[in-house]
DNA sequence: ACTGTCTTTATGACTAGGTACTAATTATTA
DNA sequence: TAATAATTAGTACCTAGTCATAAAGACAGT
């Protein structure tokens, strides 16, 4: 073997980036006696692969984290609201990430799709708010990570208290899901078919 | 009035308790200088109300938030798998939590509940990974924050690479919810109906 | 007017988890 | 063995604080 040290320091910095992602809150005393190395080497090692300190990992997950569960978990429209004419038709896009996908295969979850397509027909219905009734939905083709969604939902129908709206999804012009939804509002309880 | 100061520093404190809710970001200097009084004084406040330092505050979110978008967002299951056979049933549980129901109403939304049933179907499936073709579902009845969602899925046939997975979900013995989710394994590219 | 209490501001010493830089030491390898 | 690379050590400095002590300002009651 030509050079014991280089290859492991190559081999420590490739082990720290993997550190670094599983476990980003780490501080650098930590991980140099993880590696054996002093506090310097390590620095240096961040320092050369562009690794922040802990405390901007700190901010930057928790910056990030913090829009996502935002905008995510708890917001009320899942994308992004492009237009909207309540009680008549909406489009929105969802801009697919890391973590909407399996890591093995790269195809989005089908529940953020459903999430998406959920909350803009939702938002179309112009009621106070409304409870999902049934869904008869279809996913035409496998959508991988980085796709940008395009919903577009119409209000189709008003029976009573019953609202039917349909949704399709395309990637680049080709369609990929449609959903039929009916949304029942709240003012009664929702009864059998 | 008694007391204009005393009124004015609880005022402030409400109001500091609010700005943290609403930004938690903020360092003392800036929230200092938002109320026109000195980092003393802000910093007295932060003490008498336990809000801890802005570090802790970024570490706060980064770590509770990770958890979440790791266990929520990028998990391969949405709730805890009490029970599977692979091929043939399975039995998950999900409690809800705020963030994700509705404000105003504490119903949960919609796409929780899919997500849950369509994860617990798609582990179900005997096979590498599954992309949901179809799903026919119905919400039976509204589900409030701090219900405790039980999902029973069933595999009732395979035809090819299309896997037919029933799921019901219950919150105390009562059917909430029903799905009929169609999955196609990868092998074979999705086709037309 | 003086005292007491609350509130606010100031000051200094100290901390974690670093950065930035210089210098020295220890491999490794041609 | 000399050159080069890798590692370690050490110093000054930074931010966003903590903790403790002190002093100044506001206001009420006597």
């Amino acid at each position: 073997m030509s050079n014991k040290k280089r290859v492991s320091k190559k081999v420590r910095q490739e082990k720290l980036k993997e550190m670094i992602k599983e476990d980003p809150f780490q501080n650098d005393e930590e991980l140099a006696s993880a590696f054996g190395v002093s506090i310097q080497t390590l620095r240096l090692d961040r320092m050369e692969l562009g690794i922040p300190e802990l405390r901007e990992r700190f901010r930057n997950v928790a910056e990030g984290n913090y829009e996502k569960v935002r905008s995510m978990v708890g917001a009320e429209i899942v994308g992004e609201l492009i237009d909207l004419t309540l009680g008549k038709q909406g489009i929105s896009i969802l801009e697919t990430t890391e973590g909407m996908a399996f890591k093995k295969t790269n195809i989005v979850r089908g529940h953020h799709i459903f999430a998406h397509a959920e909350s803009l027909a939702m938002a179309v219905i112009d009621a106070d708010v409304a409870l999902t009734g049934v869904a008869n939905i279809k996913y035409l083709k496998p959508i991988y990570l980085g796709d940008k969604l395009v919903a577009k939902a119409e209000l189709v129908r008003i029976r009573g208290n019953k609202h039917f709206v349909h949704v399709k999804i395309t990637v680049n012009q080709q369609q990929v899901f449609r959903g039929k939804f009916i949304f029942v509002s709240l003012s009664m309880d929702v009864d059998e078919e």
